[in-house]
DNA sequence: AATGAATGAGCTTTCATTCAT
DNA sequence: GATGAATGAAAGCTCATTCAT
């Protein structure tokens, strides 16, 4: 009930204009993943939002702005997830590394929906260098972060012989992966299985941090 | 001279078939890594083959006949050059395991314009149920025959608290998660970098059969 | 500041309203000239006039609406213009006739934009019987009294053989068909030599009034 | 019946595409003639031509393609008339002109339809550049051929004060201004009347050429 | 077997018009 | 009075598909 009165109350112009864009891009979404990039039309997404037919160009020009908007939105909120997943980390580059790790498979982002998106748009990627530059940058910044932690760990263990860049890739590579199995295995996907898989290739290489069964090592214990 | 006879000579009715099959296969594939998925048009394929409009029509019915004709060479060519390359292996299965994951790194399937396409396909496949039995078939197949390897060679460390599943799920997670790399760093990607991160990652969790740098340990050495 | 008061002054309902009116077949005008008939939408005239979009249909219910007040603003401003210079004339027919043609020419109503204009509404004409009305109501009005001045330069020839009908639709013919070369060739186009073109040809026909370098000849010389 | 069957005979399928093409143009002519410029619609076009909607979008790939092959078509039309008139001509200058005047109220050119599409097209010259060009193209043709015409009778006359530049624009102008009247005038345009008019201002200037009843007088009277 | 003109459904986009604010 | 978000009809255009040749 208190739902319903919000949505009745008067809102500001601006808002609405934000609230009807937002709306836009959720129906965007929402097409993409049911029906494919290919097979999304402007009608579908305005229906999809209960809303008429010309309302897309009216807020966003174009149906490829709107996609580039879509994109922009899928990136944002990637980024925003990892992010306050950081923020309520704690400080040790281990428990970091773990909130990075986690953040990727939470059900927020990793769902098959969204994941359907995000291999649409990296499909399309190649021919529209917009969404190139907008995947690109996605992982510039969440590499740069998976970098810095790396880095701590490499010196923590010491790890003299690991090689940082190929950890760091690889950790990027194993989620993107086990991202693809989300869409085409959808009944074997198991979210917790997945985190265990990236914590099996870690504790490999980071014996001094991790247990083979993914449990964290407290720091004192290792002397 | 002779060549110019060898394309007039007159072949039999179904090889000439199959040539403008394939021919058209081709260029579907071209077109979808320049164009992407959704800006592919008949007309683009029928002129990247130097034919006439109506050609893909009449040899695969329809465009969807196309596409799905076009993944399923895409298909078997992966499942051909990983089989190849299993063939060409030493019968120890770090050997076979080398061979497969060298496979996927060959230039014959990993290069920008193939995985330009396996992407389309994979950014389409959620909404396309035919798509997605095609790749799962794919992964199916190529993941039967790592379980087996991966099986022997828990066997042979003996590394018995190791998680198939996780091993399995997670090697091919890291060559398809690198494969994204092709696409959106092409510049920073390097093929031979890539094949030393998966070792890296398979080092940690294979040390009776790896060295951290990626070198194979003789089966004799253990004893 | 008398100016800025002016401005700001409360003023009546309806003269707000006129001005509005005012400013929008201005804008109409102006967006016709650049754009062209077919191209100018009520966007266009609501931006040039620095107004909103739902003006129009506020201020004239429909765009058919504006763009008849717009022509009939044009036919009055047309109007006014030759009864004005005939106001200023003096009595002699031959004057008369000096002021009419000298006001067909001059700046205010033969300029690029405002035949731009003219030659659009002409161009819509045939097909729009509201149009063709008020063009041809133009024409006449201007016709009957080029008739009476040609009536009495007939008589004070005499030029017995001289067609009166012919020499009226000669006459506009030849300032319509001069404004035509504003619109197509305005680098070449001058406003004195199209003048004395239109006098040239007069000047054949009526010499006594007229000497063929366009000198109007005074009364009392003929005798 | 022969029609119908030179209806029925295989063409090649050059001609065809031709035949489409004129079809197409000529459907155009007739709406803009009926319906205006401004609301000419592809369907309009296809329809009037008994074709499929697709059709002009074929032939000439956009609508604006269309229009100025169909104002192409109109003036090489015009051309062609006038062309055709002076090479029937006598070789005299007074002949010539005689023709050219004429030919720009024959009815293949000078009829309601034609005209009106020719104004229509004049009124969205000033903002469509491609047009301008072609309707300042076609005048200028013509006024090069009236200007050598004009040389010789001055000479002939000889006529030494008369503005050869003024005789020639104003010409034109004559049979331009005269134009207008087939399109607002319809029923009080008179082709004969219009031919008697232009001839009425020419003998004033000509007169050793021409009675003011339009006569043409032959040489040797003259003397 | 192959061509390419033709079709027509369906797409994106534009825009006159409406109306709550 | 005036605004500008929203509507929805209609436009131009694309393109898979058909089919006579």
């Amino acid at each position: 009930m208190a739902l319903a009165q919000v949505k009745e109350l008067p809102r500001s112009r601006a808002a609405t204009k934000e609230l009807r864009r937002q709306q836009l891009i959720d129906s965007t979404i929402h097409s993409i993943a049911k029906r494919g990039f290919a097979d999304t039309t402007l009608a579908d997404v305005a229906d999809g939002a209960g809303l008429s037919r010309g309302i897309v160009n009216f807020h966003f020009q174009s149906k490829d702005q709107l996609l580039v908007e879509t994109l922009q939105f899928l990136a944002d909120e990637y980024r925003d997830n990892w992010q306050k997943a950081l923020g309520k980390a704690g400080d040790s580059a281990i428990e970091r590394l773990a909130a990075l790790i986690s953040a990727d498979f939470e059900a927020a982002v990793c769902n098959r929906k969204k994941i359907a998106v995000w291999f649409a748009f990296w499909g399309e990627a190649k021919s529209r260098p917009t969404y190139l530059k907008l995947c690109a940058d996605r992982d510039l910044e969440y590499e740069a972060v998976m970098r810095g932690i790396c880095a701590e760990l490499i010196a923590e263990g010491p790890y003299p012989a690991l090689d940082m860049d190929g950890l760091v890739s690889g950790i990027s590579a194993l989620t993107d992966g086990l991202w693809l199995d989300v869409l085409v295995e959808p009944k074997a996907f198991d979210r917790e299985a997945a985190k265990r898989t990236v914590w099996l290739f870690l504790s490999g290489l980071l014996p001094r941090h991790l247990g083979p069964d993914g449990s964290i090592k407290t720091r004192g214990a290792g002397s």
